[in-house]
DNA sequence: CGCTTTCGCTTGCATTATGCAAGTGCTGGT
DNA sequence: ACCAGCACTTGCATAATGCAAGCGAAAGCG
């Protein structure tokens, strides 16, 4: 968990550092197409174990990119969303989703942002 | 090391599957750079292990990113460079070197493609 | 030629991350 | 009060990663 040492100084290595994983990206996938609960998350066809989402939603806090809110009901059920910076991730999740649509057969763009 | 079953149909998930870890786009960057030995990756700032490095060299080949090839002075060392497809994620590289220069402080983009 | 060095890995083993299933505490609804 | 659903936690098995050492073939050298 100690995010204090980098590799290196090369932007590419450090970016990796924060989400460079096979799940973090597809999490960023999921705020930005509206999801916002655990369960959501977890309801994704990649099929994320539950104590793997509490890490990378716990890391994705840590690391700024995303943020818990409260529903204007009250203390009720809170959810997770990107925040600016978080959102400034949408260009390199794009370019990763063009090059698997145009590399890897059998993909499909089923998840669309809905403001876009 | 199965990589036949995808965990859904989405291009960033089987995109992941190919290149999310913290070391595939390093050693694709270090191609990218004109590296071609194993020594060279070995050499790199990020300080990856050696079986680590043949491992993912290994899975780089199988997966047509990259491919050995020999120097021109009969059957001595050879190496590794990037196949066409290989080269076509370099977008996603420099989109996401472009996000670790602006989004992470410290980072500097010191190695750069020499044909760029 | 023999000898030594370097290179490109491989192996063994400790540590860490991931995956699966089950459990726990809290909340909201009835 | 009771129950169901949600948001995690926990325990444990398995896989990935990291580190150090070793090993065979090629390159360099005398």
């Amino acid at each position: 968990m100690a995010r204090l040492e980098r590799r290196s100084i090369c932007p590419v290595a450090c970016a990796l550092d924060l989400f460079g994983d096979k799940w973090t990206l597809l999490l960023i996938r999921d705020m930005a197409c509206g999801k916002a609960l655990f369960k959501e998350f977890s309801a994704s066809p990649e099929r994320i174990a539950t104590n793997i989402l509490a890490a990378r939603l716990d890391r994705l806090v840590a690391s700024g990119l995303a943020e818990t809110f409260v529903p204007p009901l009250g203390p009720g059920r809170g959810g997770y969303r990107l925040t600016d910076r978080g959102r400034s991730l949408l260009p390199v999740l794009s370019t990763i989703a063009d090059w698997g649509l145009r590399h890897i057969r059998g993909t499909e763009a089923r998840l669309r942002p809905p403001t876009t």
